[in-house]
DNA sequence: ACTGGCACTCGCTACAGTCGAGTGCCAGAC
DNA sequence: GTCTGGCACTCGACTGTAGCGAGTGCCAGT
């Protein structure tokens, strides 16, 4: 099963061509719109090959060729170069940038630039609490018996949760609270809290200690066991262009898909560093997106990753180009953080 | 111009059809599913009579007829009773109530709630920090020169942001600040605070003075200004219900107004007191919308209202019963936030 | 190994014809 | 005056037919 130079070159035309078009390309138009420098017939034996391979098929017997999931991605891993971005699209990175006054202005300010540029749905993570680490936590006594726990992160990301305490809790009670606690976890990664958390209630005094075990119960359920991730998401109407034509004419089954925060962390959550993931149709474990890919990446300060990025559209969509703007705004991004 | 109870009864049985089947409704099926104890054709006269003051209208000469949106408007203020729950509708809402362990808990699962009942996008606004009380302002260090500010409100809202100082501050001089601006603030409601917040300044001892004025123009910025409101929106996947016959078959302009947040408090968030706003089509100020319509109310612990909620579909909505599920929703939520 | 030629396939569009739901109107009954 | 049955009419939806054309596979020839 050789497929040769120009085998290869007619794949990647095809998919250029109906990445552009959105229609099936025959092989006429390929050879007047390419220089491949063969006849039709020869490129219709090509395409043969490769539909037998897999790589592309036709929707109708009397119809042009259109890439299958294979095709993509055999473009994506060998056929594509990572397009550089074009001045007035890192102008518009950089201008997103200034400005932004806490971690929720960036986050939504970078999901929104991410599905203005690459016109697709844009999904952004904020930075996960399991990869943070503590800067502060707050003790705001709401009422006597009830003690709001704000943390805050050196991500940036602020927490809180309402506590409701075994019993009245005096205001002296709630600075000793406030002081042993940030003595003992400021500066600790959460994931590696619970044996510090345990700590904490063993090392208090017989006062202090029903109410820190309450506390300290609710710090492991809320900061780590159910770890909080958020996301946010952008560009959802940039679905209906194309017609109906992507998405086999449902938006539904995506809608849906995107309403799950689940669904998403799966998506863009996954981040090995430094890799940009490209999923390809049915290379999709959830079974609603099987009509759609994902480009997404890993960003956060320097070298580190505290949370995942990326942009959802139909198959049929511009690797080259979103794989290079998933990456840039990803080292924007973290850029970003890296000067908090 | 005479309408009268017949001619009603005619216009109520349209639209109860019509959104029952979306189906354009003809004389003889009305006969035959309502009891109006007249003859399909006396019916067609009653129609005519409508259609001439535009309450109903007929998409092709041969077809039955559709309420306009001024047929809506006329059903919703004069024919329609607001549907009483049923009981799982009633448990449904109860059941979401146990377990919301904070503001953002509650935000959520109330979108999700209305969304999942209505089989409509659903639109909740987080309490508006205009109408929340200062419970708590907390200052931490972030670093020499930079301060995080944390205000938590009486609604259980939690905002913050990065403050760039003048110049390093003092640990004791931090807590100078956070005693100070507490003192003053705590309990005031945020839209009556200019006054009080620039009172902070000519009252601070000159040591303080530079960080406190800073310090002061951040919070009117960010707390009153630039009053930062919050919205949450589930459901968008309920707008593909009923193929792409609602909306004209395109769903872009929905979804492109549903992602501007300007407009979305538009919609929900000018609250009347205790009253339930419909918006049907036209009625809508903003252009991409008037092929929907809206129900809206506030919602507040006891008797006010810090917010607003609602639900967005199709003209060719059940508006009884969505009118009753978003009040109800309104005053659980409200029952809730009371319990803080 | 490539090319030109040729017969074939089949979706798309246009057009004509039929069907039927629904209407407006009118004369007559209550 | 109000309602009703009857009737002619309209027009969208559907069906069937025919022609077009883009595109293909195959084959013989260079």
């Amino acid at each position: 099963m050789g497929l040769d130079d120009r085998k290869l070159a007619v794949l990647r035309a095809i998919v250029e061509d109906y990445v552009a078009t959105q229609e099936p390309v025959g092989s006429k138009a390929l050879v007047e719109r390419h220089q491949l420098g063969v006849s039709p017939a020869t490129v219709r034996n090509d395409m043969a090959v490769l539909e037998e391979e897999g790589y592309i098929r036709q929707p109708h017997t009397s119809a042009g060729r259109v890439p299958t999931d294979r095709g993509y991605r055999l473009f994506v891993d060998r056929l594509s170069r990572v397009k550089p971005l074009s001045p007035a699209e890192r102008r518009a990175i950089e201008r997103f940038l200034v400005g932004a006054v806490d971690l929720d202005d960036v986050v939504h300010r970078t999901v929104r630039l991410l599905a203005q540029l690459t016109r697709q749905v844009a999904v952004v993570q904020y930075p996960s609490l399991a990869r943070s680490k503590v800067r502060h936590l707050e003790l705001v006594p709401i009422s006597t018996t009830r003690l709001m726990v704000v943390m805050i992160a050196d991500t940036g990301r602020v927490e809180q949760r309402l506590v409701e305490m075994p019993g009245p809790v005096a205001p002296d009670d709630v600075t000793d609270l406030r002081r042993v606690v940030n003595e003992k976890l400021v500066g600790s990664r959460l994931s590696d809290t619970p044996p510090l958390v345990q700590a904490l209630v063993d090392e208090s005094t017989p006062q202090l200690r029903p109410a820190m075990a309450t506390l300290s119960s609710v710090l492991l359920e809320t900061l780590v066991e159910r770890h909080e991730e958020r996301i946010a998401l952008a560009g959802t109407a940039n679905l209906t262009r194309g017609g109906l034509l992507d998405f086999q004419g449902s938006l539904r089954p995506i809608l849906e898909a995107l309403e799950e925060e689940v669904v998403l962390l799966k998506l863009i959550g996954e981040a090995e560093p430094s890799t940009t993931r490209v999923l390809i149709g049915d290379e999709n474990e959830i079974d609603n997106l099987r009509a759609a890919s994902v480009v997404s990446t890993g960003y956060g300060p320097g070298s580190t990753i505290v949370g995942g990025l990326g942009v959802l559209g139909p198959t049929r969509m511009d690797y080259p180009g979103n794989i290079a703007m998933v990456r840039a705004v990803a080292r924007y991004v973290g850029e970003l953080l890296a000067q908090n």
